[in-house]
DNA sequence: ATTATAAATGAATAAAATTCAATATTGCTT
DNA sequence: AAGCAATATTGAATTTTATTCATTTATAAT
């Protein structure tokens, strides 16, 4: 039935947006259910409860993120050039869906039900993106092999995240895209790339 | 008065429990009265709301953290091994304080009004403690200066979190400070420093 | 047009946070 | 030690929200 479908993104439409201003905590089902224009009773209809509807919002947002992010990848060669690639574009897409950002780092990424979702399995669609570019470059010889390469992984999120983190606490009050540069200076020193085809310092 | 302050802690106390083994939506105020032995509306007298009496929670415990990192550092001259020692400690701490961890990196770190709390201080005066020894060790010429102190800090931290994080998510199924070498040695290669005191790799 | 099925409603229920008037305790003064 | 004022404690009443459910309304099929 497409109706069906077309009434629950309505209802994951106006979600986002309250969810996004106040938080999980302080949003009602009631302001939700007047900003999409259905009756409270009609949401239970659609999610089963307030935490299964909050947990429907990432799905398609991170299948978003994952199609955009391989589109940018196309054409770059090397695993150097796609971590470059792969910093900017997460940074970039964040900067343009603050209030995305804001739920799925603030909120969600951090409640243990988050693990069970099915927008997790997308996120986790992307870690192992990252765990193929890191073995590229490693097969390349310009990622360290001594280094594990979960660890490698952990480098780079834990950098992305902590910055996006500060950035949204702080009100985004600067660009986020300023710390392209310095964040890749640091993974790429970090994981033993150089920008030198030698491999040296 | 004494014994003022002797309940505020044992209803602290209570918290704690409650609020580690569920979290802060699933814990109710009736729970935590129960288990400190109080009536619902004690609580109320010593603390504004569940949030307060939830952000009440940390203050003592990062400073805990902050006098006994000082302890740990007497001793150890030089940022490097100041570093190192940092990594352990911060990895250490967690391992011995879960509960606590939890709470603290799953719902408050990540929470806006955690900023304006007390507990947010104490945690300053961390991350300033990391900024004294990165700018000890450009002066000692171990660091990089060609990127930014506060990156630099994003990138101990951020790592130091994410590991901190997955394992918190993961449920503590590892020990934590096997990640310590590992951790140590991105970092380390992250800001430029070298155990081979000619600088070069 | 009639009927069966599905969707939507909002008042009723339930559960939990918060308030508050009444009660008990403590500490001070003589 | 008794009386009094100030403080602390209580738990029942209130308020706020999530969730349920019996009823109504819309949709689709024959």
């Amino acid at each position: 039935m497409i109706k069906r479908n077309l009434k629950k993104q309505l209802i994951i439409q106006a979600a986002i947006e309250v969810f996004s201003k106040n938080n999980f905590q302080h949003s009602t089902i009631s302001q939700i259910a007047q900003k999409a224009n259905v009756a409270e009773g009609t949401i239970y209809q659609y999610f089963k409860n307030k935490e299964d509807l909050f947990f429907s919002i990432p799905v398609e947002k991170t299948k978003e993120f994952c199609r955009e992010l391989e589109l940018h990848l196309q054409g770059i060669t090397g695993a150097f050039g796609k971590i470059r690639k792969f910093i900017w574009y997460y940074l970039y897409f964040f900067k343009m869906n603050p209030e995305y950002g804001r739920t799925l780092m603030l909120e969600m990424r951090v409640n243990k039900s988050f693990a069970k979702t099915k927008a997790y399995s997308s996120f986790k669609d992307l870690t192992d993106r990252i765990l193929e570019i890191i073995k590229e470059g490693q097969e390349e010889g310009i990622i360290r092999k001594d280094v594990d390469i979960f660890i490698t992984r952990h480098l780079i999120l834990g950098i992305l995240e902590h910055v996006l983190t500060r950035w949204l606490l702080k009100g985004e009050q600067y660009d986020l895209l300023e710390r392209c540069d310095e964040v890749n200076k640091l993974i790429i020193h970090g994981i033993g790339l150089t920008t030198d085809p030698n491999g040296l310092k």
